[in-house]
DNA sequence: AATGTTCTCAACCGCAATCTT
DNA sequence: TAAGATTGCGGTTGAGAACAT
C-alpha cells in the first residue's frame, strides 16, 4: 500500500540512490514496495522502480544519442508509433524514457513533426545541472550488463550493417514494397502479425535481446525474423 | 548584471495488465 | 474466482540550465 504523502517526491539525492543502489545489491530488483519498509528510504515502490529503470541500473547508457540510435528509433518510430518501450527494446541501453524525451525533444523536430512545447534549440545536455545541485550522477558509464543485439544469430536477419538497411528517404516507398508484398496474405496484417498479435502484449515478437526484454526468451520463443526474416528488419 | 524565455530531462500521474493471496 | 497489490506503460509536468534581450 502506498499512501499518499508519506512519500517524498521530486529529484534524487546521491544519498537516496546510494541507498537504493545497495537495496538492489543486496535484495535484487523487483519487490519496489519493500524498499522503503526495508531501508527506510521515503520513496514509493514506483519512484524507486523508476529511478533504477531508468538512471540507476548499469545497464542504461548515458551517452549522446549517436545517428545510428536516432536511424534506429525513426524507423522503428514509423513502423509501430509511440511505443516508447519497444522500441527502447530495440535500442541497446535505452529506456523508453530516455527514447520518449529524445524523439520530443530532438527527433521529432528534426523531422519536422510538430511538438506542442516551443521550438527548436540545438543543446546538448549534460550532466552539470545534477552536479551543481548535488544530486545524483552516476557513478560508472559502464554498460558492462549490455549484450548487443544479437545481429549474428543465424536465426536472425537483423543488419547490423546499416548501409544495408533503408534510407529514412526512401522509407515510405520501401514500406509500400513490404506491405505489397505481404498483402497477398490476406490473413494477415502489417509485417505478417495478426492484427490480434500487433494489437495484444505478445511483445516476444518484436525483440532479440532477452535482457532488454521482460516479456519472452527469444531464444526459446519465436521472432519476427523467424516468421518474416526479410520483412522487419532489413528496415531498421 | 538582471530579467525573461526556451529547452531538456527526470520524475510524476493515471490507467491497464499482471501477479498474488 | 475475486479482490487487492504490484508492475509497466505512455502522456504530461515542472525544475532549472542555457540562452536571449
Amino acid at each position: 500500500m502506498e499512501g499518499g504523502n508519506e512519500y517524498k517526491k521530486g529529484l534524487w539525492t546521491v544519498e537516496e540512490d546510494r541507498i537504493l543502489t545497495d537495496y538492489i545489491r543486496v535484495h535484487g530488483k523487483g519487490k519496489w514496495n519493500r524498499v522503503n519498509k526495508v531501508t527506510g528510504l521515503k520513496r514509493s515502490g514506483k519512484s524507486c522502480r523508476l529511478r533504477w529503470m531508468n538512471y540507476l541500473s548499469p545497464s542504461v547508457k548515458r551517452s549522446d544519442f549517436s545517428e545510428e540510435e536516432d536511424d534506429l528509433i525513426i524507423r522503428l518510430h514509423n513502423l509501430i508509433g509511440n511505443r516508447w518501450s519497444l522500441i527502447a527494446g530495440r535500442v541497446p541501453g535505452r529506456t523508453d524514457n530516455q527514447v520518449k524525451n529524445h524523439w520530443n525533444s530532438h527527433l521529432s523536430k528534426k523531422l519536422g513533426v510538430g511538438s506542442k512545447r516551443g521550438k527548436t534549440k540545438t543543446k546538448t545536455y549534460s550532466d552539470s545541472k545534477r552536479a551543481k545541485n548535488n544530486f545524483c550522477i552516476p557513478s560508472s558509464e559502464s554498460n558492462s550488463e549490455l549484450q548487443p543485439l544479437p545481429n549474428s544469430d543465424s536465426n536472425s536477419n537483423i543488419s547490423g550493417d546499416h548501409e544495408a538497411a533503408a534510407t529514412i528517404d526512401g522509407f515510405d516507398e520501401e514500406m509500400m514494397n513490404i506491405q505489397n508484398h505481404i498483402g497477398s496474405k490476406s490473413e494477415v496484417g502489417f509485417c505478417g502479425m495478426s492484427e490480434a498479435t500487433m494489437m495484444s502484449n505478445d511483445y516476444s515478437f518484436w525483440f532479440h535481446n532477452d535482457d532488454l526484454n521482460p516479456y519472452s526468451p527469444y531464444l526459446s520463443d519465436p521472432t519476427l525474423d523467424d516468421y518474416y526474416p526479410f520483412q522487419f528488419d532489413n528496415y531498421l
